[in-house]
DNA sequence: TTGTAAGCGTTATCAT
DNA sequence: ATGATAACGCTTACAA
């Protein structure tokens, strides 16, 4: 029993002892063909177990039906998640996608589009892991390319992400509210244009309340939930007084809150926290904590709604304005911010 | 600026005035061709901004170098784990990996699989959502198959998996060395051989003790958090006693954690709680949670590599052992389990 | 209703 | 060292 049995249109042909053309109407359920001899066909294809080969119809179609996906780390649960929902969106539409992990690294992703380009998808979905590719936009007009989660810096490039200055914004404001007043921002990377918009989020919130932003509270980079403790550390062994924090992802707010409960602090009475992205942990952790929560499952079907659009319209006059959405964050408060007000006033 | 830039290698054979063979000899980089004009047809393409037509290459070469990897939930931080390490092995030996989830759906899997088959693809990574799968057998005969982190009943399909048997022993083990002795099992769904085997691994640490299981106590097809956390509402609300808790996943015991501390119970002297995977929240959540670890990045490493030894062993006389990995799991002790033998001897 | 033949882009074989 | 040609499996004009 060897492990060669490919089933070709051929194949079938000279069984039933018709054309490959026939077989492939048959196949295809067109019109010009008669019942019986269709039925024929299906039924021995189905029995000799043919699957259509998608190289060979591509390489006709000129079309692949794959959409490359370039995600930034999809052991982050964020990411995973956001490529779940693009799978399953474009599974819904026909389409297949390949996953390349980029691991946040600028050189692999170049590598990982170029291999996208090489494997013909007819579209590429990307979470970009520097904002400022300038090549990016040459590769753009060949193929139609969405960013998600995270853009490329006033480039005209379509993309979908949560608004960031709205959710910096919401959680500082928020933070003040409840009566905090030495906050932090644990930023992510600089170069990555949702970091400046968190950033611009959390000053605006500041200086709403007549307050002045304090760059010795604004940390970047920190971006993994070991580097949010380990700042936490830092931080607070240090004699610089806080007494709260928003970071730029749920997974530095749980480290964070891992380091202040070693420094014996309480939450939220002696420090309130607020994440970023409502992952589900956010109810398990030691003390549950208050986030803002982004539509994960959207964003990536926004993405392939979009992504898709523009593959059917590639043909028409390529008037199609560049759609960029926002989508709207949202406070969720749970136990880790807020009680500042009752203990301190 | 039209979006079709398509460059072939006959474009670039017309620009140089040589013919597409000696363009694709150099492009190959074949020894049978004068450097000069290698140089030349080089630097054209470059220039042109060719790249291969991965499709075409494909066709001719009746290998795609692409993976299929179905897996049951890419939203699962210990899947989406597992498939970053294998589409980082994959990358590491040249290969690209077609992504597709089946949402723990038998229905999807089977479509999954067969869009697979369609894709051409040169082997199949798998993490099976239903282990008596009949026509896997036949399948597994055409195309090169790995099963991961589950596997296939009975059946001599390669995989790669966690000891279970293994795990759901030192996991219960444990907790009775620590004094607990009615201990619960939130086992997964039975038709999962991991499932089956972790039981076997909790009766054994019973029985060895001198216990003898309890059937009460064993409950199945408990998966999620959600259903971790109704399931100890549940059980924690009927009259049924029990002081520790091993879990299928740590999922499940986060859930059944916030069920306890709602419960009022303390944790873990009150009742003990063992997961199963360590996720990176372990240390994370309100009470750090002890767990069984599971070499997740290996568990795709080793899937690939025997898929590959498989794939490039293909026109070999076909008698390659089945190869079948078992990772040992290994106890990690936090803080929700281990106390009882303080506070209640 | 069915068959013939061309072509998608690439590479391997066989000439030259 | 280079070129002509065939072939991979499929779909689609065009013929019959």
């Amino acid at each position: 029993m060897n492990k060669k049995k490919k089933v070709t249109i051929e194949d079938i042909a000279e069984e039933v002892g018709y054309s490959t053309n026939t077989v492939s109407r048959a196949l295809n359920d067109k019109s010009e063909i008669k019942q019986e001899t269709k039925d024929l066909i299906l039924k021995t294809a189905e029995e000799m177990g043919y699957r259509p080969n998608r190289v060979a119809q591509r390489m006709r179609a000129q079309k692949t039906g794959i959409l490359g996906v370039v995600v930034a780390n999809n052991a982050n649960p964020f990411f995973s998640r956001v490529v779940k929902g693009i799978e399953s969106a474009a599974a819904d539409r026909g389409y297949n996608i390949i996953l390349k992990d980029s691991d946040e690294s600028p050189d692999k992703e170049e590598e990982a589009i170029k291999i996208m380009l090489s494997e013909q998808v007819d579209g590429l979905l990307i979470s970009p892991v520097n904002s400022e590719k300038s090549n990016i936009t040459k590769i753009s007009e060949d193929l139609p390319l969405v960013s998600f989660a995270r853009h490329f810096k006033g480039l005209k490039i379509d993309f979908v992400l949560i608004d960031d200055l709205k959710g910096g914004y919401l959680a500082t404001k928020h933070l003040i509210e409840n009566g905090y007043q030495e906050i932090a921002l644990l930023n992510g990377p600089l170069n990555e244009l949702s970091a400046q918009e968190r950033l611009e989020g959390y000053k605006k919130a500041i200086t709403e309340s007549g307050g002045e932003p304090d760059p010795e509270l604004i940390y970047d980079g920190v971006l993994t939930m070991d580097q949010g403790y380990r700042a936490g550390k830092k931080i607070l062994d240090s004699d610089r007084t806080l007494d709260a924090v928003h970071t730029f992802s749920d997974f530095v707010a749980l480290g964070f809150m891992k380091a202040a409960e070693e420094a014996s602090l309480k939450i939220p009475e002696d420090i309130g926290i607020v994440g970023f992205d409502d992952i589900p942990f956010c109810s398990y952790s030691r003390v549950p904590l208050s986030t803002v929560h982004v539509p994960i499952k959207e964003i990536g079907e926004e993405a392939v709604n979009i992504l898709l659009d523009r593959i059917q319209n590639q043909s028409k006059e390529e008037d199609l304005e560049t759609n960029q959405v926002r989508l709207e964050p949202e406070l969720v408060v749970r136990s880790s911010s807020g009680a500042k007000q009752f203990s301190e006033t």
